[in-house]
DNA sequence: CGCATATGTAACATTGTAAGTTGCGTGATG
DNA sequence: CATCACGCAACTTACAATGTTACATATGCG
């Protein structure tokens, strides 16, 4: 894909991992996701080494939550997952000696400090139990009015 | 490359083009942006249709700014470009069936769109020419203290 | 007129990164 | 010990910006 879409992803199946009763196997991740086992253990890797979940081989394996939800934001995943790259636009030359450019870049990282800073400052402020409390709701007016 | 250098490239550009005193043809700017002349008109294409420059062909033909500096802001040139896309992040679907991915959804496009207009805000803020009045200090004080 | 110059565009190659795929190894469990 | 599930390396695919080549068109000077 053009776009990024581990943390979507993983707030995803961290959500659904929290309704489930035993461990969600890789398998079963990828069908979520529509996707391929293979790459639902990679992106899960960096959220085992955060310690948000643990994976069990063999029999009745898989991956499990290990946090409670009230207590991981999307800033927790979005780290977890390696901080990927936010914006699709940026400087042509980070550190050029054209005194012009070097201005246009000052601009540029200005507004993009910006908007980045506002990003992170939803992603701390949201965690995984609102998100999940949200989905109560929509759950509920699911079954009651379609 | 793997990020969009457009903006930055044409502010960059414009910037030359306001302190050149005839018109700046392709391969100049080219030089300037350590690319091609043909990326160059590509790109320019789009600000001649928005009527932030004006081309001519032949001899002593190029690139003229026809706006004045602080009549544009970073807005204008952003849009002129084809306002490309911001984030490098984003849904794994936009229009999912479970409900719990669009619980996910509704939370990452809020931090989104909190984003994008904080950048937005910004890029309407600042004017061309103030990003010039910058290379001004930044130029003198390249000549006092180096 | 005729040639040099510069833009206008189409067509194709390159590149960088997430995602997708294949294959094989390793550990756990019944 | 056979099966199941993760771990991981290596390769392929997909996509968009960028880079490149080639050629057409318009301008202006001599």
């Amino acid at each position: 894909m053009h776009l990024d879409g581990r943390l979507s992803r993983m707030l995803h199946l961290l959500l659904h991992m929290a309704h489930a009763e035993g461990p969600i196997t890789s398998g079963e991740a990828a069908e979520m996701l529509n996707t391929n086992p293979v790459v639902v253990r990679r992106t899960m890797a960096g959220l085992r080494d955060a310690g948000l979940v643990r994976s069990e081989k063999g029999h009745a394996g898989g991956w499990t939550l290990i946090r409670p939800l009230d207590s991981m934001t999307m800033m927790d995943v979005y780290e977890a997952v390696g901080k990927p790259r936010i914006f699709a636009i940026g400087l042509a030359d980070p550190a050029p000696e054209c005194l012009v450019e070097q201005a246009v870049n000052a601009s540029m990282t200005g507004a993009l400090h910006a908007a980045e800073a506002m990003l992170i400052a939803h992603l701390r402020e949201v965690t995984l139990a609102e998100i999940a409390r949200d989905f109560e709701k929509r759950a509920a007016s699911h079954v009651a009015k379609p």
